[in-house]
DNA sequence: CATATATGTCAACGTGACTGACTTAAAATC
DNA sequence: GATTTTAAGTCAGTCACGTTGACATATATG
């Protein structure tokens, strides 16, 4: 496989430019909501990972317990996300998302899910599945068991694991 | 094409996750240079696009002057760009990495290549196609041009870019 | 000459990350 | 049962990097 450094420029480029402007789609909507990305990120996460205890939405994120206790502080105030804590082990906070944290959640994703969407159909399946594939390759091993926590939990109920997370439902 | 929500969010966290993973190649070494990413894409994009005026550049990174006037001031004190007045308009300052400039780009993109390289390695060039036509139906149009720029400035010399830009020569 | 453009600068501010130190409650281990 | 480890939270200070707004200067353009 021929790999000139032009084409490895290209691909940088294109990644930074993409995830730009697929961020630029919920920034948006952010705005409207008087929130900041580390707040899409937490709602995203939770609602993927419902009764995700802190530590794990902190191995996820990979940030401080201090930036994240912050954003967290935010979301239940504003009544978007509740803690529950753990019956096996008290000192867990489980986090899960309320009925207006999945609205909000589903608001800020909409658009990028359509303009993934979008992307998907032009490109056709074979492309969408070397896109997998590349970006599969470009993650590394901890981030990689991350990705495959969700397809395990799909494949568990055959059910896809944001349906069962209460986000999902609409089906694109 | 079957397009599930289930499929997008995997899509979603694919992007995540690999984006960050790759700036993470790129973090180690910027704070050996004691750098930010601010400083990494500006030296970045002077590399691929030497003699660029800073409104150029303004338009590629899309912040504002003030943002960037700080990282061209600090790069320029450390003696890795240089700023030349343009001869058809005076008022312009043009932008190139100096050698320094070009050696710490280089080092600070090294690993990126080295990983990207790999994954399309692994992926193989089919799948490589795929990631370029999903990531560019992700691009607005306007970063389109920017990027098309790019290979038409390939195509003009029949030489890659970053091969004129000094950036390049060795070939992967 | 008047106006628009390219660049730079001063000041203030916001977000979201960081380190470091310390607390509390509960679980786990010796 | 006492000790240690773990999960979570808090207080305080810092930093990188983006923002807005106001203004200054040189040069180009009508």
């Amino acid at each position: 496989m021929f790999l000139r450094e032009e084409d490895l420029r290209e691909g940088m480029e294109l990644l930074f430019f993409a995830y730009r402007d697929f961020l630029e789609e919920a920034d948006l909507v952010l705005a409207r909501h008087k929130l900041g990305r580390a707040h899409h990120r937490a709602l995203y996460f939770i609602g993927q990972h419902p009764a995700i205890t802190v530590s794990g939405l902190l191995k996820l994120l990979r940030i401080t317990k201090q930036s994240l206790s912050r954003v967290l502080a935010d979301l239940v105030a504003l009544g978007m996300i509740e803690q529950t804590p753990g019956l096996r082990d008290r000192r867990q906070r489980h986090l899960a998302l309320t009925a207006k944290g999945i609205e909000v959640e589903r608001d800020l994703t909409a658009q990028q899910r359509a303009l993934l969407a979008r992307a998907y159909r032009q490109a056709g399946a074979e492309a969408v599945d070397g896109f997998r594939k590349v970006l599969l390759g470009l993650i590394t091993e901890g981030d990689r068991r991350a990705l495959m926590a969700r397809r395990d939990q799909a494949a568990e109920t055959g059910q896809p694991v944001a349906a069962r997370a209460g986000v999902g439902r609409a089906g694109l």
